[in-house]
DNA sequence: GGAGACCTACTCGGATATCGTGTGTCCGAGTATCATAGG
DNA sequence: CCTATGATACTCGGACACACGATATCCGAGTAGGTCTCC
């Protein structure tokens, strides 16, 4: 059980996005570059997040991405979502009602039989993780970051203003 | 993200491993005729489960896996744990310590830099979902499948008992 | 009749194929900019 | 000089390969029980 990859790049690039600022847009090539990312691969993880509605695209020249909203109106969940899809890591297949051995009465197709144990339980955990997600923000985890590398803001601002 | 699809086999096994008693051992081929599963395939996550100190193997006739303690000190943290790997499923990569803009202090090598403050959220976000995962032990599962099937501990016993 | 050794059948355990999803790459559609020509 | 038009370069967006891990399978090592033989 394995994050996509791309979450955390797109994590990073929507707090670079943030310190950049909002005046213009930023090509995916640019942000990959900054961490020495596959470009496209990152453009692709992008389209996903305008998909979701977090980011804001424009094609041709000075087009590039942007955040769609500020960094406190947007959370961990939204980005994670996005790119990893809204189902939980555990998918019931309802093995109980597989086999010689299972009940009679509730079949796959007669519905209604109340849900797995099995299922509640694990969605419980997945809940917890995703409330947990849902209650940070971009613009906390900004803040932490700035507090461990209060340079961090000025230095990618000025790397991106001088490649531009 | 999605979890392997073992866990659900191993819950139930173990489940029905407990309805069936601790009176004997129960191979992995009948735990997998129950649902109709790939014998050997389940083996190996049970194998999983052995390493892991949950069930006890023994070989030769008369063999298979019972339950190494009872249900109420299995909790899914360990099944999960067991089956998936200790690991989170976010991986901070550094990538912020990567390409021409990385902070020149804190190198890779160099060491001791402060945690990632992305990989810090995401940590948050995956220990509530271990932490729920720990506080629920397979006991309180079975409860719970007990009251919505009341008759399911009999006819596991029953249908095991037959086929052997 | 009893005990010991051998044989057999059965099970786990790990090594070995196959498949699917994530990872990575490429080319086309669309657009803002710039140069150019005409009024 | 100002405006309209076409060419151009640049960007996103989705279609196309590749790789690695999960899924599924198979065969060998080890063991308990049964059987046969010998005392």
């Amino acid at each position: 059980m394995r994050m996509n990859e791309g979450v955390e790049w797109a994590l990073h690039s929507c707090l670079n996005l943030a310190w950049i600022g909002p005046g213009r847009a930023v090509t995916a090539a640019r942000l990959a570059a900054y961490h020495e990312l596959p470009a496209a691969y990152l453009n692709k993880q992008l389209q996903a997040l305008v998909r979701a509605g977090v980011l804001t695209s424009a094609s041709g020249p000075k087009g590039g991405f942007r955040l769609a909203r500020d960094l406190d109106r947007i959370t961990l969940m939204d980005v994670v979502t996005a790119l990893e899809g809204p189902e939980e890591a555990f998918r019931c297949t309802e093995i109980r009602q597989q086999g010689p051995g299972a009940a009679p009465g509730a079949g796959p197709a007669g519905g209604r039989a109340p849900e797995c144990a099995i299922a509640g339980a694990m969605g419980r955990a997945d809940l917890a993780w995703r409330r947990e997600l849902a209650a940070q923000t971009l613009d906390s985890v900004r803040e932490r970051a700035e507090r461990q590398a209060p340079d961090a803001p000025d230095r990618i601002r000025r790397w991106f203003a001088n490649v531009a």
